[in-house]
DNA sequence: CCTACGGTCTGTAGTCAGTACAGGCTCAAG
DNA sequence: CTTGAGCCTGTACTGACTACAGACCGTAGG
């Protein structure tokens, strides 16, 4: 129903996201529509890039059911921080790279930028 | 010397991006210039975001004394793309959660569009 | 009824790139 | 001689899963 693996369904009831469901004479886990609510809650967030950890302090404020605003914004915010934080390091990344791999003569020669940059000595 | 993490060093040879260096009469590593040199270009080619099996092929080149400018040039463009599709990545979730975080009144309310668009049932 | 194939169950081990000890040896300064 | 710091090995931990092993269960086909 949500795509989402198997595994990391046990995964997450066992780290503590996901509730331990009710369980058939045969021990299956019976799952209903709040647990898959839950779990789409959780897939969402993680495709925004939220930790578990982070997760289960939304999720935490949801449960408590007084959850406000302002509160989940913080929360969100510092995420969103921490996103444009990774976004910086990768474009100074890309930079370098691009600029260095750009003088790259491609032959079949020993000489290369890419080498060059890695083992100066500077 | 390096400004390297000594467990990381030892964590190197263990995995063999490092050579085990020789050892002094009380089993000390005795490291030398090469060894210097080794180090730092392992830990440029992480700055730039080489994960170590990429690294450990880069060294493979490098140590086969044989490498050519074409063949480091292919490994380094492979790289550059994930950096790239990393960044794309990132852009989206910026754009979706800065955009949402945005519709948030901060209050101390229950009602919050980071919750609602977490919680949609679409 | 029997068998095969797939599903679920628990529990453990592996991934990546390190970090953080525990317990022991060695060295230099005071 | 003591104290503090360095080094040694080895193991366990992190996050967010994934991949089994070995056992049980359920259904379809013969």
């Amino acid at each position: 129903m949500t795509g989402c693996n198997l595994e990391t369904i046990r995964y997450y009831e066992k780290i503590g996201v996901m509730p331990e469901p009710p369980r058939t004479s045969k021990n299956y886990r019976a799952y209903d529509e709040s647990h898959v609510g839950r779990l789409r809650f959780i897939m969402r967030a993680r495709e925004l890039g939220f930790t578990l950890e982070e997760i289960r302090d939304l999720l935490a404020l949801v449960d408590g059911g007084a959850q406000t605003c302002g509160e989940v914004q913080v929360l969100a915010n510092t995420h969103l921080d921490s996103v444009r934080a990774k976004i910086a390091d990768l474009k100074r990344i890309e930079h370098v790279l691009s600029s260095t791999v750009a003088q790259c003569t491609g032959d079949d020669v020993p000489e290369c930028p890419v080498i060059d940059a890695l083992t100066e000595v500077t």
